[in-house]
DNA sequence: TAAACAGTTGCAAATGATTTGCAACTAAAA
DNA sequence: TTTTAGTTGCAAATCATTTGCAACTGTTTA
């Protein structure tokens, strides 16, 4: 599930085409299965025989954002990272040290709920974001 | 509390000069009380006689963050917003039509522990972010 | 299956927030 | 007041991301 192929399906469900730079976008993505900066994937794509500019990757990845099928996590003050929106809404765990992201589930379904009564907010979205340091990382495998 | 005179001692305790340039910076974000970004900062003190550079309000920003005195808030991609650290520790309730920001209480305080023991990582900080549209803006007071 | 069209890409240049180098200042210590 | 390390002004540099435009290419339609 959630294979390649459902993402193309999922692209032409949306009226979108289906262009080789895009599979080959999205194939990284799904290959890598966590969130990638437009950089990462470019330099993923380098060897492929697909030849693409960084300036697609991000015209993509914003259409994959506008039609909800891909989220921009705001990390720090560095590039944004993209990850395919999958079935399960998460959160994430980051070390600050190798930038490794751990998903995790969801713990305010229903204080948003209560949120939103309270404050009159109609709410559509919410993010939070752990950060830290990773058990390798504190095992001093690299300078924090 | 949390007045100017408080923010002027909170440098000197840290061994930050306080220049002109620097309390009025604070005194815009004591004043508003409320996240800013360095360009409304900037148009707040165009009028003062106290004439500054948008790079010395982003070094003192830089600063004040590397000294645990402000935050940098990443919302969405536009331009970051920062704010002083008082005294509790809470969270963001952000219109996404008018860009009003509301502090919320944080709820995860246990959930950080146990998510601390149970994954292993050190972790030293959490942001939780709300996004949605407020009751004015709800009122068709602007177009959404 | 080919023509037609709208949506895409390449490319290079523009944008816009944020940072930086360096010489001229200035707060704070002596 | 002198001294000096830390700051600021200023202008230029960075760096991620976006954009204009002409040349392409999926998708649709005949």
């Amino acid at each position: 599930m959630n294979s390649l192929e459902e993402w193309k399906e999922k692209l032409r469900a949306e009226g979108i085409r289906c262009t080789k730079q895009r599979v080959e976008i999205l194939s990284v993505l799904v290959k890598h299965g966590k969130p990638l900066t437009a950089k990462e994937i470019y330099q993923q794509l380098e060897a492929s025989e697909v030849n693409l500019r960084l300036s697609t990757i991000y015209r993509t990845l914003n259409k994959l954002e506008d039609n909800n099928l891909a989220k921009k996590l705001n990390i720090g003050n560095e590039e944004s990272k993209f990850e395919l929106i999958g079935a399960y809404h998460h959160h994430h765990l980051i070390c600050r040290n190798c930038n490794q992201i751990i998903a995790l589930d969801c713990p305010l379904q229903e204080y948003e709920k209560k949120l939103g009564t309270e404050t009159g907010y109609k709410i559509q979205e919410h993010s939070i974001k752990f950060y830290g340091v990773c058990p390798d990382c504190q095992d001093g495998h690299r300078n924090i």
